[in-house]
DNA sequence: TTGAAAAGGTGACAAATATCATATATATTT
DNA sequence: AAATATATATGATATTTGTCACCTTTTCAA
């Protein structure tokens, strides 16, 4: 086994909480965590369910939503490489309230409770950096509602393009690099995929994105953010 | 100085994480903190602003809300007794994102955030509790952000009105405890102010609601939650 | 106690968005 | 390569919700 595969030697680490872990505790985690490849569309885990760990993200991403009565999915959050999913889960002692769906193919570890929560219990540096993470998690989550309930979906849109250029970034010609499905975006935003397929169409006539293929890109950012902003 | 003046005979704390703080760290808690009485519609911070310590809530209701662009609140929690506000900000060691308004007339503990910090960097039940809670908010803010973007406003506002009875209860005479004004249910469901009293009135001609003075009563609460469901 | 301000209420209308139907393009399977 | 499924696109229409205007009731302070 190559020693990338060892927690103690993985990059990835140091963009979450597991940076804060001791060498001791990197080694049991390293010890007990089992690697997956998931393909695009593949489930993670659904809603509901019970998690007995956490995933950390190594290659591509996630949508984490929920299914309202209605039928629909909600996007809440798409996580990316270095994010730990199943946290909250784990900590609450909840079956998850979120469905993780592979967005494009992805490698991702399987890390067993018992060494996260062992960790938890002994280690304030470490509980005190997933608390962090987490308080930053629950201001976006705060964000996301007035953003729902105070702005137009044309508004909602144009925010989910800033936020995928500036989250994901864009290829040599200015396509961005993290595609969505326009049902994806719609559901991103919360709203009819028919209405953000239009949106979308509308936002091409007027010259602020190009597309190619399935792949859509940022023309005029600037717009953009004008109308994310309401002029 | 009364003994019930003093964190460790304070009831409240049970409900909070200061229940997982050893004697010691309750004692200083309790030293540097100060009260505060704050009247109905009084602020108790503003978003953008620097918390300097978070607020323990011993009597009265808060409403966390955040002002939109386009002039608009939008209310992402209410704070009742035993919560412990501002803390996400302490954490994250980043201005508010919320404001704090008294719903009604309130009795708050101030604590400086060197009391809190401090024992979350040494005391791990502590940080882990803290944790456990705000992983509990962080589900509820997802659940808002599928409500708000998947339902009606006419189920928002019965699920706020099942919301009111189940978490403040009601008086002898079946009217809700909590008193909101129209404009703060608005406010809480993401709706216009005239569409909220709109339903409300709908709701007390269909003999879901009823009305005195001020004060609103649940009817039918059956009926309220099917509604909510989308029936 | 009375007059101003705030909250509650309602109608008419406009705007935003969802829904349904249907068409076309693109991807996937056989 | 044909057949099938899936994603994108667009028009027509219905529904929901917001906005503006105006009125009444309640609250509160001078």
């Amino acid at each position: 086994m190559g020693s990338e595969s060892r927690c103690e030697n993985c990059i990835i680490r140091q963009f979450n909480s597991l940076r804060a872990m001791t060498k001791e505790e990197l080694k049991q985690v390293s010890d007990s965590k089992t690697s997956k490849i998931i393909k695009k569309g593949e489930a993670i885990f659904e809603e509901g369910e019970k998690l007995n760990g956490v995933f950390c993200v190594r290659e591509g991403v996630s949508k984490l939503s929920k299914l309202s009565s209605n039928g629909k999915d909600q996007i809440v959050k798409l996580a990316t490489k270095g994010e730990v999913m199943g946290q909250r889960s784990v900590i609450a002692e909840e079956t998850s309230n979120l469905s993780a769906v592979a967005v494009n193919d992805m490698k991702l570890c399987f890390i067993p409770k018992e060494a996260i929560v062992n960790t938890l219990h002994k280690n304030p540096d470490f509980t005190f950096e997933v608390l962090r993470l987490m308080a930053h998690d629950l201001r976006e989550a705060d964000d996301v509602i007035v953003n729902i309930s105070q702005k137009t979906v044309k508004q909602r849109i144009a925010e989910a393009f800033l936020y995928l250029k500036s989250n994901y970034g864009e290829d040599e010609e200015g396509y961005l690099v993290l595609t969505l499905s326009r049902e994806d975006i719609a559901n991103v935003v919360g709203t009819a995929t028919e209405s953000c397929i239009r949106i979308i169409s509308e936002f091409k006539k007027k010259g602020l994105l190009k597309s190619s293929g399935k792949k859509l890109g940022i023309l005029d950012e600037k717009k953009l953010k004008d109308l994310a902003e309401g002029f």
